[in-house]
RNA sequence: AGGGGUAUCGCCAAGCUGAUAAGGCAUGGGAUUCUGACUCCCACAUUCGCAGGUUUGAGUCCUGCUACCCCUGCCA
């Protein structure tokens, strides 16, 4: 028997119930709405609920949570289906609440019958103003003891599409007076004229969410039904619906409530995320400086990344805000590991080798790598080099080249300098250099001392990249967005054929505002689709310190 | 005196039935280096929201208090 601890409460709490016998087969879920983009904050619900699948071999349905037509869209549910497979999860039903809407009608007539639900047709302002508030108990409904028959005429004609949207509703039969808002009365299912993605127009009256959840997880088997820390008052109505509508013999399913993920000045609420798209301030959805995983994957950003980091930041109910360091950390660590190296030049000098002739190497992909492999690098007489490698007045400990100085091209020779020349302000344009013979790795000079180590590009087939912007966002206090704009076009320029992106990190510490995409690498790929460069550059940059 | 939660290093977070504060990120210092990256060393909470109490001994138990988050949608 293999030895699996548990490294938060969940995974206790499962292991417990494993142990005590209460089941021996564990089922969760992850039940998005489809009306929006998965982001980041999903990532970690998304490796809880999948995590405990793989982890307890049991199962993990996809559920779209869509009870509300008004508010959903099919676009939304084939976005949701990339992201949960790029980040390598498999479910194992792929259902919909929709798919239930029969048998919720059911269980509600149900409930109707055993005098635990009845039409109201109080009007949604009528109910609030009756409900009381925090510290006042609820006034009960003219409606509430209807007799049953009366309730189940009125159900039927509601489904019928005799009412106004609106008009009545249906509403359990709890307590008003209960401390616990989410008791008194709750509406389970209201009436609404709204064509839905999956069921058309066959139903105008739909459930509430804290009716039909439970359901959903008891029609499932689900066993822990995982869900955010704001839910925590809905626990006892989850159980109440739960109970009475059959489910719960063993105690299953079991609502557990875990602190949502946060990340410092990130914006993460759909509704801000979908207005920078409506705004048409980001590209889209997938907009690289989205915190969308589909940004993400713009981004550069591996997805193994992303687990590794979710597994990190643990799950607790401690509210909490995670640094996007953090993040980024586990970014680097796995690009360190599994990206392909290439060299970029990000504002270009000639760099003219007086003495050289065209050669062509191998260059290690990624010098971590278990098995070495290797990219074909082309060298001639007309380099580019980066501007801030050259130094007339070298500032303190400076490492890369200086007029009469020596500095090594990295996979190439180590080269001294001979004359470089201006522009008219003063500019470095171009540099002279010859190579110095038998200075490439495994030669009889190699050995040579040299300050430093500098990247470059061969001017003949060295590629354009798309360097993007980075930007910053104000939130002002109509919380619409402002969008500050930094303009900055370097130029790029790879040493291989195609594609590439670039993005970067920029310091944000002047305005109150939310950072929401910062560059993370450069992706380059063959023209034969053979190759697939990654660098890690600007990711951690202490060039000049 | 509404209810439900949470409080351990700048940021996450272990710490189960009391025995004298894991780890990661970030940060600072050093070594190494054909990426100023990576890697490798070293440093980094006498203290666990506060105040009392029980105990030989408390982050862990008891009693008060404080702060923050969530709840008055016919959203999820």
């Amino acid at each position: 028997m293999e030895e699996i601890k548990s490294t938060n409460f969940i995974e206790e709490i499962i292991e417990n119930d494993l142990q005590e016998g209460k089941t021996n087969e564990i089922i969760t879920r992850f039940p998005p709405e489809p009306n929006g983009y998965l982001h980041i904050g999903h990532a970690k619900s998304l490796c809880i609920n999948f995590g405990a699948k793989e982890k307890y071999h049991g199962k993990c349905n996809l559920r779209y949570d869509d009870t509300n037509p008004s508010k959903e869209d099919i676009e939304y549910v084939n976005s949701i289906k990339e992201d949960i497979k790029w980040l390598g999860f498999d479910w194992d039903q792929e259902l919909y609440a929709s798919d239930y809407f029969d048998q919720m009608y059911a269980f509600a007539v149900d409930l109707i019958k055993r005098g635990l639900a009845y039409v109201c047709d109080y009007s949604a302002d009528e109910i609030k103003a009756t409900r009381g508030d925090l510290q006042t108990p609820g006034q009960e409904s003219p409606w509430r003891n209807r007799t049953v028959e009366e309730n189940l005429k009125l159900f039927e004609e509601m489904k019928e599409g005799k009412y106004a949207d609106g008009e009545k509703v249906l509403r359990a039969k709890i307590d008003m007076a209960s401390p616990n808002m989410n008791m008194r009365d709750p509406v389970i299912y209201r009436i609404l004229r709204a064509t839905h993605e999956r069921t058309g127009d066959k139903w105008c009256i739909y459930p509430m969410y804290d009716f039909a959840h439970p359901i959903e997880d008891g029609i499932e088997g689900i066993t822990h039904s995982i869900c955010t820390l704001e839910f925590e008052d809905h626990r006892p109505l989850y159980d109440w619906v739960k109970v009475n509508c059959g489910f719960g013999k063993e105690g299953y399913p079991r609502q557990i409530e875990f602190a949502r993920l946060s990340m410092k000045r990130t914006i993460m609420s759909k509704r801000y995320l979908k207005k920078l798209v409506d705004q048409g301030v980001v590209s889209g959805w997938s907009d690289p400086r989205m915190p969308t995983l589909s940004g993400m994957r713009e981004r550069g950003y591996p997805p193994k990344a992303i687990r590794a980091f979710c597994e990190a930041i643990g799950v607790s109910k401690a509210n909490s805000e995670v640094d996007v360091a953090y993040l980024e950390h586990f970014v680097r660590d796995n690009l360190n590991k599994e990206a392909n190296r290439v060299m970029v030049v990000k504002d270009p000098i000639k760099l003219i080798i007086a003495n050289a002739q065209d050669e062509v190497y191998d260059i290690e992909n990624n010098p971590n790598a278990e098995e070495m492999t290797y990219h074909k690098v082309t060298f001639s007489k007309e380099l580019y080099m980066e501007r801030d490698d050259f130094a007339v007045v070298p500032p303190p400990k400076y490492k890369r080249l200086v007029p009469g100085g020596t500095v090594r091209l990295k996979g190439s020779y180590i080269i001294e300098y001979v004359s470089h020349k201006c522009d008219e302000n003063g500019n470095v344009t171009e540099v002279t250099c010859n190579y110095i013979p038998e200075t490439i790795s495994g030669q009889a000079n190699a050995g040579m001392k040299v300050k430093g180590v500098i990247q470059w590009v061969n001017a003949k087939d060295c590629v354009d990249l798309t360097l993007h912007d980075y930007d910053y966002l104000l939130l002002d206090g109509d919380g619409d967005f402002d969008q500050r704009l930094t303009p900055d076009s370097h130029k790029v320029y790879p040493n291989a054929k195609g594609e590439a992106i670039l993005r970067e990190i920029k310091p944000y510490d002047r305005f109150q505002f939310m950072r929401i995409g910062y560059y993370s690498a450069v992706k380059t790929y063959g023209q034969d689709g053979k190759y697939e460069f990654n660098q890690i550059t600007g990711l951690k940059d202490s060039y000049g310190k």
